[in-house]
Order: C-alpha cells, then structure tokens, then sequence
DNA sequence: TTGTAAGCGTTATCAA
DNA sequence: TTGATAACGCTTACAA
C-alpha cells in the first residue's frame, strides 16, 4: 500500500548536480541573471530548473536574506465590512507585486496588537500594513516593529511615525450632514461607536460639531448632537432616536451614522420603533455596502473608496520595501456621497 | 542623527553565550523542557532568555523542521460574506493553537487556484484550508500539494481525497423550499449562480429538484424550476421573475436563493419591478446576513453555522497536523431556519 | 566567469 | 546531562 508518495521540492543542490554546476552559479542565475554567465552555462541551468520545476524556497532565502516577501496585516474585526474591503485592495496589490500576506485579525480585542504584532514580526514579514484601535501601548508595539515599516489605514497611532491612509473624515462628514440639510433635516444626530481613542471617529466627530457650528450662522435653527452607541445596548438607541424627534419638534430629524455596523444598529432601532426612514428620520451613512440600496426607501452613503484605500496602503508599503525612503505621508482619499431615498422627507 | 537603532533579535546563540552554556542546551531547554536539564542550567537559560527577551525564529524552524506552523488559506473570492465568516472562525482556532494564517484570494479566478497553492506551499505552510471553485486542473493542484493536509470547505474538489467541512445542503434546501410550501408558496423557483463544477451549487439545486417531485404527491400544484443567474445580466431576473408570477398564476410565487450575493440581485430586482417580498413574491434565502432582517419585511434565511464551518476545518486540519491520520470525513452541519417576513404572504 | 566555503538561526546526532 | 558539529536551503565573499 503505497502512501501519497511525493517527490520532495527540488532545491538548489539538486539542480546544480542536474546542471552540472555548483549552487553559486544556479543561484547566480537565479538572482543575477544576465551579468556574469556563459549562454551555455546558462542555459544548462536553466534546462535544469525546468527539468525539476525548481523554485527556491522563500524561508531559507528570507532567512539568508532577513527579507521574506510577505507582509503583515493586522485588522482589528474582520467582520467589519470595512476591513474587508481595505483588505480585498491590500491583498490584491500585494499579490502582483508578489507579497504574500500573513493575516491576524485582532476581533476587536485591542489589547492583542502588540502580540499579534510580534507573531507577525517572528516571521521576518518585511512590513505592516495596521487597521487596528491604535490603543495598545505604544512602546511595546514599537519595539516588536523593530523598524520596520508601516503603514497604518483608517486610524492613526499617536506618536508613531509612519505613512497613513485614509478617507478625508472631516469632507466626508461635511458631505453627509450638508446633504440632510438640504434636505431639509435640521434636528442632526452623529451616531459613532464608543470614540475615544479611535482616531477617526474622533476626526469625525469633531468635523460633525464644527459643521454645525459653522453652518449655525446660515442655517439658524440647525442642532446637533452625538451619541456613542455600544454593542452591548443597542436599545438605548431607542430612547435616543425618540428624544431625537422630540427635540426636533416640528423640523426633520437626521441621523448620521459613523460606520456600517452603526447604520445597522439604527435600522434595527428603527424596526423597533416601527419608523421609516426619510420621512420620520432621515438618515446619511458612512460605508456603502451592497446591501444599501435595499433597506427601506434605500440608505442614503458616504461611499468609501475602500478598494483604492487598500491598494495605496500596500503600495506605500511596497515602495518602501523597494527602498525608497520618503518622509511619512498622509494620504487622504474622499468620499463620494450617494445619495437615496433614506435622506428625502416625503417618501415612503 | 540617530536612525531607528533597533536591535536586532536575540538568537539562540545569544541566549547560550549570555547563559554561558551551549546552543544545543538552549535548544533542549526550549523543546524538550523537563527532560535531561539541570534545574541550575534551566534557571540559567530561562534567566537569559527572560533577560534578552528572546523567541526562536519561526523561519529558522520551519527551515530547520519542514513544520512552519503556517496554514495556508484559500479563499474563492474574499468578497463573499459566507468566506469571510468562515476565515474569521478558521483564523480564531488556527491562532488559538499557535498557528498563523496566510492568506491568498482568488477574486473568484479559479485559474490562480494552483498558483495560490504553489505560493503558498512554497512558504511550508503546514496545511491548506481550500474553500475555492475547484474546477482547476486537479494534477497541477495535487502536485503543488506536497501530500500535505488539506480540508476543502464548502466545496468538493472531484477525486481529491480530504476531509470536507460544509452545511448539509440537501437538508437546508428541504428546510427553505418545505417552509414556503407550508406559507402556500406553490410555483417555486430555486435561483442560484452557474451551478455547473461548483459541488456546493450542484447538491443544492439537486436536493431543490428532489424536493419537488418528492413533494408533488402531497401537494399537487407544487412546481419547481431553476435559474441560473449571473452578475453580468441581473436584468434576466427581472423577466424570470415575471415569468414566474405569470406561471403561477392565481398560487404564490416564491423563490429560493442559493447565497447572499444573488439575494442581493433578487432584492434588485424586485425594487426594480416594484415588488414586495412576502406579498408579491415570498423568498428564502441562503446565508443569514446582518442585513438580512432589515430588508423589505425582513429577509428568511437559512443561516449557516459559518463560525463553526471554519472553527472545524481548521480543527480537522490541526489534528492532522498533530500526527492524527483518520481517513478523509465528512463534516455535515445543519442549516436553520431564520423565518421572517419575505415567506408569510398578506404582510406588508 | 565559475567554484569553494561560510553563515543565516534552528534542531538533531553523536561523543564526551 | 551537556557540548561540538552537521545539517536545513539559500546567498555571498573570496578564491581560482
């Protein structure tokens, strides 16, 4: 009874017997190529190669190299469509430039960054790409970093120096609460995950308290407000969307939602609550997802430009792997709002 | 001016030099711990090792042992709500018992599927978690497996022999088409993607087809069709649909959609034609989303185990890894059913 | 232009 | 019980 019998890979040894030449000048050809090689010697190596089907093996050359070709992702909830979107982009971007990712997915325990940063780095990844809470401390991060570089997407670290890729928050929130009020929603509120220490939506909710103050001086009867909502009680959304419509009195309550899962937090309020929304809430989402355009009269979006998001943080990354050595860069992307039917009052 | 002046990583050959004994020792004390050490050598090793904060280098291992405790994940296209719930319970169980993972998506290009595999196999991952179309040529796919473990999710590849971890497909489909036949539902449709060389769609649309001639004897006027529905012409659900309510005439029209992504297009196109679910047509779909409740009068699913789908395979993977050798299994769980309001007609 | 040999950080074999 | 030493598969001085 024979076992699944595979013929071990090939190495460099193996070939250089095949070829007849030593593993110096196989891995010559290898790495070196056109400098410094007969045509024949070449070519008997290269039959070789071919012959056994030889790659080198990425681990003894990162070992011999200290570079690995891979690159560390660390997201903070995988389940965040979000993170999935940026992680579609990096991926993509890695591949064609031939990296490899090495994934580690916090499920949004924060204070497992600095280990799933070491883990990452044991295996000599060349960088990182981080979405992550940024609340880990610092030192320790740094230290498993051990130089390397990094490019940090969505959320910032204080103190860390690296390049950063985002969505421009404060545009991004000026579009979605311009647009309620054009629409004529003047009772505003910004709805966020718990926001300290969260770079982004802190940018968020800052940008949300200029913006009224701002536009207060054009638009006088305008307010707002924010809530953080929590996983653990998305029924105190309830009591907030009703004081909401009472402060509102007789102008239009408007919601604006900070992330995909807080948009959903507030459909299943509303659900409860039995209300529509445009005409008793109007409501501006970050994040478009597929499914936007079927919840009620449709989710009016902030659309993130997530896979683009994702590309340009592997590519940052990327240069850098290559070499370059620019100072860190702040790469903001906007977003684009879509509008639907969830920020028009009149609609069913 | 002082660059990032890490230091580099303690090796093996610092900790022995630091503990003034030798590298072998060092090596014992880490892999064969009580065994053949003096407790005042151990101290002294675990001093040192404490003192430079040292951890063997995985690469250096997996050079070293042919074992890398890297577990290769491929995934058909990460886009899919189902692969990434399975990715986030397979990456909790593999971290959990010290592995990592690393990643490849396909995009749903089935060509790159040994591609994936190489790359991967290249990096000595430890075992392969495939939840892939399949449908690439199996000797390349084989070859490139270097007879290391592997456990296919959701989908059988033809004549390879693995463990296979997926939902009992015939049973859920009974489970969806049985609750709309019991909500008066009679002309059904099963809606699903190009079902040809995609196990999982083959055994669903099967089990959809037996559920109607088994059924036909209890209920008469049941029928049943198929539609193979695709992203580049949603359009051509809009006439099925038509055809649909057209065929059924004075009974209930319903559908069965095989996954989130063609839910999505049968929610498109009934906000296309101005349908309600439920009323005009009752649905149940695969997959229970996080969205699934908010749309229209709330979508019927069948919700899949996703968490436990990947928690299993990456069990049946690491068990083999351990040196476990059972013949190939096939891990069947049960879907449930999520009732909601797009299979009760008469709501609104 | 090619080959020899050392070394990357481990583990495993053999002596001591 | 411990210590040299030789691999693992590769790259790179240095020699030839």
């Amino acid at each position: 009874m024979t076992l699944q019998q595979t013929a071990p890979r090939a190495t460099i040894a193996d070939v250089a017997r095949e070829a007849g030449v030593s593993k110096a000048t196989v891995s010559r050809f290898l790495n070196h190529r056109e400098k410094l090689l007969t045509k024949d010697i070449a070519l008997r190596v290269e039959v070789a190669i071919a012959a056994l089907s030889y790659s080198p093996s990425p681990m003894a050359q990162a070992l011999k190299r200290g570079r690995s070709r891979l690159i560390g992702l660390v997201v903070a909830d995988v389940t965040n469509p979000f993170s999935v979107a940026v992680l579609r982009g990096a991926e993509k971007a890695c591949q064609e430039a031939g990296y490899l990712l090495m994934l580690f997915n916090l499920g949004n325990d924060s204070r497992r960054e600095s280990e799933a940063i070491s883990a990452l780095s044991a295996y000599q990844v060349d960088g990182f790409i981080l979405n992550t809470l940024g609340r880990d401390a610092k030192a320790a991060v740094q230290a498993a970093l051990h130089g390397k570089p990094v490019v940090l997407v969505d959320r910032r670290h204080r103190g860390m120096q690296a390049d950063f890729v985002s969505l421009d928050n404060a545009g991004a929130v000026r579009l979605a609460a311009n647009h309620l009020v054009e629409g004529g929603y003047r009772e505003l509120l910004f709805i966020s995950e718990p926001i300290k220490n969260v770079s982004s939506r802190e940018e968020r909710e800052a940008a949300f308290r200029s913006f009224i103050s701002d536009s207060v001086s054009n638009v006088a009867d305008l307010q707002g407000r924010t809530f953080e909502s929590t996983a653990e009680d998305p029924q105190a959304l309830d009591d907030v969307l009703r004081e909401l419509r009472q402060r509102a009195g007789k102008r239009l309550a408007g919601v604006v939602s900070s992330n995909a899962v807080v948009t959903l937090r507030v459909a299943a309020a509303m659900a409860r609550l039995g209300w529509q929304f445009g005409s008793d809430v109007g409501l501006v989402g970050f994040d478009d997802t597929e499914w936007s355009p079927y919840i009620g009269p449709g989710l009016s979006t902030i659309e993130q430009p997530t896979d683009e998001l994702g590309r340009i943080a592997a590519g940052c990354l990327i240069e850098r792997l290559k070499g370059a050595a620019p100072p860190p860069r702040q790469i903001l992307l906007s977003g684009r709002l879509v509008p639907r039917g969830s920020s028009v009052h009149g609609v069913t």
